[in-house]
DNA sequence: CTGAAAGCGCTTACAG
DNA sequence: CTGAAAGCGCTTACAG
């Protein structure tokens, strides 16, 4: 028996080929334990060499792609990149399912025994971090379809992931401090060991050498990408004996932070202290005043996670792991020149 | 033949039940067109009425119940809506399907002809609606399965309702900006035929009548639910022989909005003007000064939205088509005692 | 542990 | 337009 181009196998072709009889067959498929170790063996690897397919199962694969967003939590960036993704799945007419990434991925799939295929449709994985907690993505690679991370925290080689040009953002928000005539000019980071925030740094840090100015120590404070660390970040930076007269914070919701302490302390944006944010969010353009921000293109990328992870469902080659959007500065309201009385 | 209790209907019983073979159900199934009308009508019923489900639809349904979620764009209050939704999702097993909601209700289902199922599983539907955008949401009743709407811009009667106590909500600000001695409080307010509007409104009306003041009818102003429209409001209400001290807005967005115009125009929060906001959401947190705000159980209300929802699906009767969650207020750094030279 | 045989539920080509 | 008959793909009770 020999399968002629675009005919799918059946269980008989499998029973044959392996040399048992269907009902054997039959049994393994069904998690039947009434079979011999290594007769399963036989039959798993058939089935999945032939690629078998219950009836139930090519049924579920008729129907549109489903692609599973998991989310870790909610940022001020994601209702827009979510809307990216389901606008690019409305126009594809792809279904979409949402979840809460738990660390370890997803658990239901797992407690079934030896039954091979799962019997849910879902064709790939789009897990759009918060990048504000470093979760192990290792354990969602372990599934057998297409993943693509949105604005990881790390980049993990072997994973597809779409970003935005961090480093170019910090420098061109660095430049636009410069171009201002600043030379104190604070980084108030997000975590130490997050790669957007490391590219975001040096991005800073290349502007400043290009203008021949050493990186002070004190100037460089990372923290978590909350509001908190702005607040917390602006209080060390006036205690500082090198009291910066601009910030560039490496998010909108550090950025919103310093905006909050500084209006506490009667410290006036821009007039007194100028101010960068990063990711354009909503909240950037709404603060008081509004902040000039470096705006990630999130709406983009939502839609690039989307179609880079057809490609791969699709079987494409996809030739890069790693997507980077251009980032554009947004000049608002919070960042001014400097004042002769400041410096 | 008869069908004992807990046994399936199988196309033989329904080809029997009719009077015809088993080719002819097989083809109303199928959607074929060789079938006289009248016998495909009398097939349909009978299926209908014996609960026929093929063996796919019946695995279909042995897997974990699907509730899809639509969107009509994204607010501020989503995400914590949202983020109850997937929680309560969680803990109850349950599968979160995500879709834009067109006005016109999902299209792809409605383009099979003649094929009385749907063969994709979806257990039941939640519209999140921004309540800026008054869309018909009949043709999502259409479906046969229970439907629950998330703060709806106007409930309607027969579809169950997750919202607020927005009556409530809207005198408690009032009261708490009259406690502050502020008598000329002006309301920026939603649309005008949004439910949710009139009932902040008639909050706002009632707890002005109890202190003996009357409505001025210029300060009262409806519009949109966004920024723009209290930054157009306050313009408004300063040109108002009846200047206010005090602006109730209708949502957090619109008091941003007053916030925005406000420091623009060197209007100092609170101490020129006080301004509560409604919603509770981040951005009221966030803002500078920090909003006064009626805060809605976002979480809450998706929670039990989902669960208002399971329970339909499982067949349990819910008693009613309103849910009306508490909303409390939460006194920040935007309400203030009117100054003596104010009045 | 295995498989021949019976059977289930559905579909389809075709005769009328 | 309808249905008897053949058949498909899979499952199951049971003999060995």
């Amino acid at each position: 028996m020999i399968l002629s181009k675009g005919e799918r196998p059946t269980l008989a072709y499998i029973a044959q080929s392996v040399g048992v009889s269907t009902s054997t067959v039959s049994k393994v498929l069904n998690g039947r334990d009434d079979v011999a170790a290594a007769t399963r063996t036989d039959i798993l690897e058939a089935l999945r060499k032939a690629g078998y397919r219950s009836p139930a199962q090519r049924r579920l694969t008729a129907g549109p792609i489903v692609v599973e967003v998991a989310l870790d939590g909610f940022s001020a960036c994601l209702p827009t990149v979510l809307g990216g993704i389901l606008e690019t799945a409305s126009e594809e007419g792809v279904d979409v399912r949402l979840s809460i990434a738990s660390g370890s991925g997803p658990k239901r799939d797992s407690d079934r025994k030896s039954q091979p295929m799962p019997n849910k449709r879902r064709d790939g994985l789009i897990i759009v971090t918060t990048a504000s907690d470093d979760s192990d993505l290792t354990p969602l690679r372990a599934q057998s379809i297409p993943v693509v991370v949105v604005d990881p925290f790390n980049s993990r080689s072997g994973v597809v992931s779409i970003g935005a040009t961090n480093w170019a953002g910090g420098r061109s928000a660095t430049e636009h401090l410069l171009n201002l005539g600043h030379r104190r000019i604070a980084y108030l980071g997000g975590p130490a060991s997050a790669e957007c925030n490391q590219a975001r740094m040096h991005g800073y840090c290349s502007a400043l050498m290009l203008s021949g100015i050493d990186i002070t120590p004190g100037l460089v404070i990372h923290g978590k990408f909350h509001v908190e660390h702005g607040v917390a970040g602006l209080a060390e930076l006036l205690a500082s004996p090198n009291r910066p007269t601009a910030i560039f914070a490496a998010n909108d919701d550090i950025a919103v932070g310093v905006l909050r302490e500084a209006h506490r302390r009667r410290i006036r944006v821009p007039e007194d202290l100028s101010l960068v944010g990063f990711d354009g969010t909503v909240m950037a353009e709404n603060s008081v005043p509004a902040l000039t921000s470096v705006a990630q293109p999130l709406r983009d990328m939502g839609r690039t996670a989307l179609r880079a992870l057809l490609r791969q469902v699709r079987g494409e080659q996809l030739g890069t792991d790693r997507f980077e959007l251009t980032t554009s500065l947004v000049i608002r309201e919070s960042t001014g020149p400097v004042i002769a009385g400041q410096t």
